[in-house]
RNA sequence: GGGCGAGUGGUGGAACUGGUAGACACGCCGGCCUUAGAAGCCGGUGGCGCAAGCCGUGAGAGUUCGAGUCUCUCCCCGCCCACCA
């Protein structure tokens, strides 16, 4: 075998050449120049200590050959790599070893970067960033104090320097600190208490995204309820412009849909509803939030989440008579866990008696409920209950004997109470109203009259409301970036003058998290204390660290200026890469980082930190990859020990065939099993490839067929279509046709088989490169020009015609094609074969589809 | 309960705006080569049938000359969200 395809020798080969040349490292050009850019993105890894997974490689080589396609295309391609590098598993490890977070992550990252280089991907090293390295995350804390710096002004809908809020006369006549106060609360990253997710396990808060379903992200644990304080980013500020902005990018369809439903936004309003009592003091009113304000005359009680501050208002009063069943029954809420809550069929609830709530259309007194199926943080944590016209209210009506009321024409018994119901009748929009002044409306505009009619007669006004909730961003964890502000009992929170940044993590002996919900970093008092920026006296530094979201919601702005010490990035670089114009990660980060990301980069924008130019989203495209399975179907796992390494593959195979194999697997957005047989499939195809540069060698001046010279073209076209629509596993698919109609003929053309070794270059770099460099080129295949094709060689001379006969095919026969519609219609029915099965009959209906069949129907 | 996606040979999967279902690959079967094997090469491979042929894309109906593709009803599977008023 010394003329053998020997995989691993030509890889690391070329591997080195590349590397030396630098053929991969993206130019920064003036903005000027910027059709000619373009920024293909992958998610950065978590350098963890497993090493790669097979799944890693599935998105990277996807994006790898876009980004080389594109290079050959001319393009000044960027296509960087980076550490997301916090993180949990590093902490946890450096508590049960003793071993500091950023030895570990540096033996990781070793790890990596062999492994991903071993695969030929063309990233561009010179840009590589690492979220722990103290000049990165110096920028990351620079940047969280822009957020601590800004208000969002709500009359112009972005976010301003916090110098620019004006302070009204009521808040400034209460003196100074009054004044901090209100700015404090108005801050894009503000402290605020609040209940949050807390993974007693981790002991860690958790952001809402972080604990969906009531569980810990990390570790599955069931989540708590704690009150702390914590850092909040507002980015529920950025809501409307998170949902309207998608409609100028070009993400998956289901990225959009899953983004629009995580932050919720519905319309609706807010109804007053007065609270009857003979206690003088009471608050006098209760709000509800509705999307259905256009049902207000078929409301027959309200109910109010366990939490909701007006209860214990209520009970102080004096004038509720079952204090302590309601005590009881909030207790009892707060004992149940998330996961509880959910798990919970049935619906509870505890009237609150003594009082009563006024509807404002028809005057009457409804009665009081609370019950934990409403919730306390949406909305106003109160609802006005129509248990005709919704189904949770009807359950619970049900359940404890309440009333129902409709509101609807189209039923017999409409607009009357109907307690007899047992199943919920009318449930949805497009019926006719025939309530009070709504008499003969349809719902949608009632909806608009009632809202009108609340805010002319004071009793509501409309109002949107979202599902998505402020970030909460403190972590009380070692491993992150140290939150830059300085607690100072005269000052308040003082920023840490950019002079000092970055505010380096000091060294600890311990990493383990306290119980009491501190970060290790509290019981570190020389780093604790310090003196205040501001006013120079004591004070304390934040203990809290960022959420390891921080780094990764700007690292692609990094890349554009990785090594700028000035600032986080120069702005005619971003002018010039931004925005990117490929990213591809994974759905799981659909409601987490890449929402995050987006919300990031709106608000530099929005301080100009982006330039204007750059555009209002950071991500023209997105794209996301489906799982690699273990072989079976079953997920990889190490305790169902079907985890493939990828070094194993690479060293049996090399890069090439494993690239290939990933490429071709299955469709890139479906998940697809892992097939130990099916990877023979592709190295078999590499060693016919590299065979047949013998016959280029030995070639004369032969002739291609008509019929092998279509076939390129159409490959050539395929190819590239399928590269943009990243249908690789058809793109691969493809050229094994033509390697396959290559082999049949007794020697090739040079030119045919330099443009496949292009076409074959993105998939598999490697072997293209040292075939094409045999053919006795000296510059590398991957910054030569990509095929084109020649759109008059598509098309065959003849083609063979298809038949049918009411529906069925009856014969087939070969025609030039060229030849007109009636030409063919004649020949066909002209068929020896046709004409038996038309038996003499005189066909009704001939349907010609133009170079495939025709159809005759007797 | 809601949203999204899917259901095609023994397997992974092809099939452009409705136009020859099963491309390509794995596996399997037969042959060549070999002392034997591996590799390689050649041929075959949806089902039933000796054959002509018939039947076939989760089930059923519909539209059409023609349906994997469009419409309706239903059944399964996967993922995400989930008492969001």
């Amino acid at each position: 075998m010394v003329n053998g395809f020997q995989p691993r020798e030509i890889e690391e080969k070329w591997q080195a050449v590349w590397a030396e040349q630098g053929i991969y490292e993206a130019k920064d050009l003036p903005a000027a120049l910027k059709d000619r850019k373009f920024y293909g993105l992958i998610e950065f890894p978590f350098p963890s200590g497993e090493g790669l997974h097979v799944g890693h490689p599935r998105s990277y080589t996807a994006i790898d050959i876009v980004t080389r396609k594109k290079r050959m295309e001319g393009k000044n391609v960027l296509y960087p790599i980076g550490w997301d590098a916090f993180g949990l598993p590093a902490e946890n490890y450096a508590i049960k070893t003793k071993t500091h977070p950023s030895v570990t992550t540096a033996k990781n990252i070793a790890n990596f970067k062999r492994q991903l280089t071993s695969i030929g991907l063309g990233f561009d090293w010179s840009r590589e960033i690492d979220t722990t390295d103290p000049t990165y995350y110096k920028w990351t804390q620079w940047l969280f104090l822009k957020f601590f710096q800004s208000y969002f002004d709500p009359i112009v809908g972005r976010a301003l320097p916090i110098e620019a809020l004006a302070i009204p006369e009521q808040v400034r006549v209460q003196g100074e600190l009054a004044v901090r106060d209100f700015i404090d609360s108005k801050r894009m990253a503000f402290k605020s208490e609040s209940t949050i997710n807390w993974c007693p396990r981790c002991k860690i808060g958790l952001a809402n995204e972080e604990a969906q379903g009531g569980v810990c992200e990390r570790c599955g644990n069931s989540v708590e309820q704690r009150v702390k304080k914590q850092w909040m980013i507002r980015i529920t500020a950025y809501a409307d412009r998170l949902v309207d902005d998608l409609e100028h990018v070009d993400y998956l369809e289901k990225i959009k849909a899953q983004q629009i439903h995580w932050i919720g936004r519905s319309k609706g309003a807010y109804v007053d509803f007065a609270i009857q009592s003979k206690a003088k003091n009471l608050p006098d009113k209760v709000t509800v939030f509705t999307t259905r304000p256009d049902t207000l005359f078929g409301v027959t009680y309200v109910v109010l989440a366990p939490e909701h501050p007006l209860i214990q208002a209520w009970i102080n009063d004096g004038d509720v008579s079952n204090a302590d069943e309601i005590r009881v029954y909030q207790e009892g809420t707060n004992l149940k866990s998330e996961l509880q809550r959910q798990e919970q069929k049935e619906k509870t609830g505890v009237e609150v008696k003594g009082i009563k709530a006024v509807n404002p259309a028809t005057g009457e007194d409804v009665p009081i409920w609370i019950a934990d199926y409403v919730l306390g943080g949406y909305g106003t944590g109160a609802i006005m209950a129509v248990p005709a016209h919704d189904e949770r209210d009807f359950e619970f009506a049900k359940l404890f004997g309440l009333p129902l009321k409709t509101v609807v024409a189209s039923s017999e018994l409409g607009g009357v109470n109907i307690d007899a119901v047992t199943e919920l009748p009318w449930t949805n929009d497009g019926v006719v109203i025939n309530s009070g002044m709504f008499d003969g409306m349809k719902t949608a505009d009632a909806k608009e009259k009632m809202i009108d009619w609340l805010s002319e007669n004071g009793f509501g006004e409309a109002k949107t409301t979202y599902r998505l909730r402020d970030w909460v961003f403190s972590r009380q964890r070692y491993w992150g970036e140290p939150i830059p502000i300085v607690i100072c009992p005269k000052c308040g929170y003082v920023p840490v003058p950019e002079s000092q940044l970055p505010v380096l993590l000091p060294e600890v002996k311990e990493y383990e998290p306290s119980d009491t919900g501190e970060s290790p970093l509290a019981a570190i008092r020389s780093w604790v204390d310090v003196v205040c920026p501001s006013c120079s006296g004591n004070a304390e530094r934040e203990t809290d660290t960022m959420p390891n979201w921080a780094g990764s919601s700007w690292y692609f702005l990094r890349y554009c200026d990785p090594h700028n010490d000035q600032t986080f990035a120069d702005p005619e670089k971003l002018k010039f890469w931004m925005p990117v114009d490929l990213y591809n990660g994974g759905m799981e980060h659909t409601t987490l980082h890449l929402l995050y990301s987006r919300f990031w980069y709106k608000f530099l924008w929005d301080l100009n930190l982006v330039p204007r130019e750059c555009g209002s989203e950071p991500y023209a495209k997105r794209r996301s990859h489906a799982l690699i399975m273990g072989e079976g179907g079953m997920k990889m796992s190490k305790s169902k020990g079907n985890v493939v390494n990828p070094d194993d593959v690479v060293a049996k195979y090399g890069a090439d065939v494993f690239r290939m194999y990933e490429m071709f697997i299955g469709p890139f957005d479906q998940d697809a099993p892992w097939d130990t047989n099916g990877i023979e499939g592709l190295k078999r195809f590499l060693e016919k490839v590299w065979k047949l540069q013998e016959k280029v060698i030995s070639s004369k001046n032969s002739v291609l067929s008509r019929e092998k010279e279509v076939l390129l073209h159409r490959t050539i076209k395929k190819v590239s279509e399928d590269i943009e629509g990243m249908h690789f596993n058809t793109a691969v698919s493809a050229m094994m046709i033509l390697v396959n109609a290559l082999q049949e003929e007794k020697d090739l053309q040079k030119p045919v088989w330099e443009s496949f070794l292009k076409l074959l270059a993105p998939f598999a770099p490697h072997i293209a490169e040292e075939l094409w460099h045999q053919l006795g080129y000296a510059e590398s295949i991957h910054v030569s020009s990509w095929p084109t094709f020649d759109s008059t060689k598509l098309q065959h001379l003849q083609f063979e015609l298809v038949i049918q006969v009411n529906g069925k095919v009856r014969d087939k026969i070969l025609i030039e094609s060229d030849l007109s519609e009636d030409d063919v219609k004649a020949k066909a029915v002209a068929s020896e074969k046709i004409q038996q099965y038309l038996e003499g009959k005189m066909p009704h209906k001939v349907v010609y589809v133009k170079g495939r069949l025709v159809s005759i129907a007797v």
